[in-house]
This record gives structure tokens, C-alpha cells and sequence, in this order.
DNA sequence: ATGGTTGAATGTCAA
């Protein structure tokens, strides 16, 4: 089984990129963010097409989570599902020939000590719970999208300049350990060591994507049953070498 | 020193 996770930074402006790449690599399950497409816009018949079943939680202009997947999905969940934390399109639940499939699209948080930057720790710890609350952690399940944390020195082009900076803050860490404390694994990880293993680089940086000015910001977490089962976990930097491409790129993982 | 790019929407914000 393959599975893979994009920030697409609008699923629209790079449809052909991504039919492109679901026909050479013919993944069982693709999770998308940053669609930015409300569900009733989203192209939904292109992926249909290739024999994928399409699970999506969108709002207009920013964010949105989609699930694609061979197999029709269940327990289709957009959002937290308590009726109070924002449904504003950064996390979808589902679960797919029995494995718990949750795609989230995490805060940027902009800048520490921002209002968006409290969202984003709050956002965290509502995500811890909810594991807690909805799993536990001998049943089969990954957790994948854009997490928006470099959670190591190895994770960013420059640990030492962004240390302290939104992306690879200690608050940041420490949110993200007490969620792998349910019992995940950064399933990269397990398979590559050391730097310059990234997901994201910035438009911004001139010729960032040359210079390997990059972040791993992009991950796919397993718990234990998965974990044992994964043979392969890997990045495809060919989508970022591409014309109009995302900000980020493809991480995959086979079980 | 606060630049630079992209997408959605058409103001300007978010990343």
C-alpha cells in the first residue's frame, strides 16, 4: 500500500501536476492541504476519474484538507467534531480498508506571539486530545499533512538562525512531543538520517529550491502497527522541480 | 535591512 501526503498551495493551480503524479506513482492514498477550494468548487471528477473516492473538508480561499483514496472511505470526520474549535478546513478524518487515515493542514502560526501563532499552539494541543479521546494507540493509524514544525536541527536549511522563530520554536516541540506521546513515529525517520532532507522551500529565498533552502515540515506518523508495516518512507522533490510548481513537495511512505 | 513570490479574489491577506 502507498500512501502520500502535498500541500498543493491551491489543488486547482496544480491539477495537472498532481493527475500527473497519481498516474506515474498510483498511490492508494493521497491527502492534499491547502486545497484552497470549498467542497462544491473542488475538481472533484478529474480525481474520480483516475478511481479515486474523494473525501474533502474546504472552505473558500484558504486551507482545506482532501482525502483521495482506491478504497471508498468511512467514518468520514471535517474537523474536530466537538461543535466548538473552528471548522476552518485543516483536518480530515477517515478511515480506509480499516486504517485510520487523519490528513491535517497545521496552523503557520505566522509569527511567535501572534494571534495565529496562539491558534497554532492551541490548535496542537486540541490535536493531542483528540487522538486521546478518538484512538488509542495499538490501532492502526497514520497521521499526515503539512505539520508546519522542523522538529530538529536536521529539519531546517538553518537551525541555528530560525531556533526560537515560527517553525522549529521549543513551544512548538513540546506539542509536538506530547502528540507523538500517543504513541507515533515520524515514519521518515525510521529510513533516512541526518540534514537536507526537506519538504518546503520558500518562494520567497531567492533561488531557495537551488540552494536547498528548505524545512521538513511535511511528515507522516504511524502508530505502532503501521510502523512495524512500513518498508519505505520517502520524499519526490521532481513535483518542486516542476513549472508553477508548490511551495512544497510529495512525502511518501509504502506498508 | 523587513526585501522577495504565489494564489485567491479583486481588498489585501495568508503563507
Amino acid at each position: 500500500m502507498l500512501v502520500a501526503t502535498y500541500n498543493a498551495a491551491s489543488v486547482r493551480a496544480r491539477l495537472d501536476l498532481i493527475l500527473e503524479w497519481l498516474s506515474e506513482n498510483d498511490p492508494d492514498i493521497f491527502a492534499i492541504q491547502e486545497t484552497k477550494v470549498e467542497d462544491d468548487k473542488f475538481p472533484r471528477e478529474d480525481f474520480e476519474d483516475l478511481g479515486y473516492h474523494v473525501a474533502l473538508h474546504g472552505i473558500k480561499a484558504w486551507n482545506g484538507v482532501a482525502t483521495l483514496s482506491k478504497v471508498e472511505p468511512t467514518a468520514v470526520r471535517a474537523g474536530f467534531g466537538d461543535g466548538i474549535f473552528p471548522q476552518d478546513g485543516r483536518i480530515i478524518t477517515c478511515q480506509i480498508d480499516g486504517i485510520w487515515i487523519i490528513n491535517t493542514y497545521v496552523p503557520n502560526g505566522n509569527t511567535v506571539g501572534s494571534e495565529k501563532w496562539d491558534y497554532k499552539m492551541k490548535w496542537l494541543e486540541r490535536f493531542a486530545l483528540y487522538l486521546q479521546q478518538n484512538f488509542r494507540p495499538d490501532d492502526k493509524l497514520l497521521w499526515l499533512g503539512d505539520i508546519n514544525i522542523a522538529p530538529t536541527p536536521d529539519d531546517v536549511y538553518d537551525s541555528v538562525k530560525m531556533r526560537g522563530k515560527v517553525g522549529h520554536h521549543p513551544d512548538e516541540f513540546a506539542r509536538l512531543d506530547r502528540i507523538k506521546a500517543f504513541g507515533l513515529t515520524d515514519l521518515f525517520r525510521q529510513f533516512h538520517q541526518g540534514a537536507g532532507h526537506y519538504t518546503f522551500w520558500d518562494f520567497v529565498l531567492p533561488r531557495g529550491y537551488e540552494r536547498n533552502l528548505g524545512w521538513r515540515i511535511d511528515h507522516i506518523y504511524a502508530t505502532e502497527p503501521m510502523r512495524t508495516r512500513c518498508i519505505r518512507c520517502e520524499i519526490d522533490r521532481l513535483p518542486r522541480e516542476r513549472t508553477k510548481p508548490s511551495d512544497h513537495t510529495v512525502v511518501l511512505a509504502e506498508f
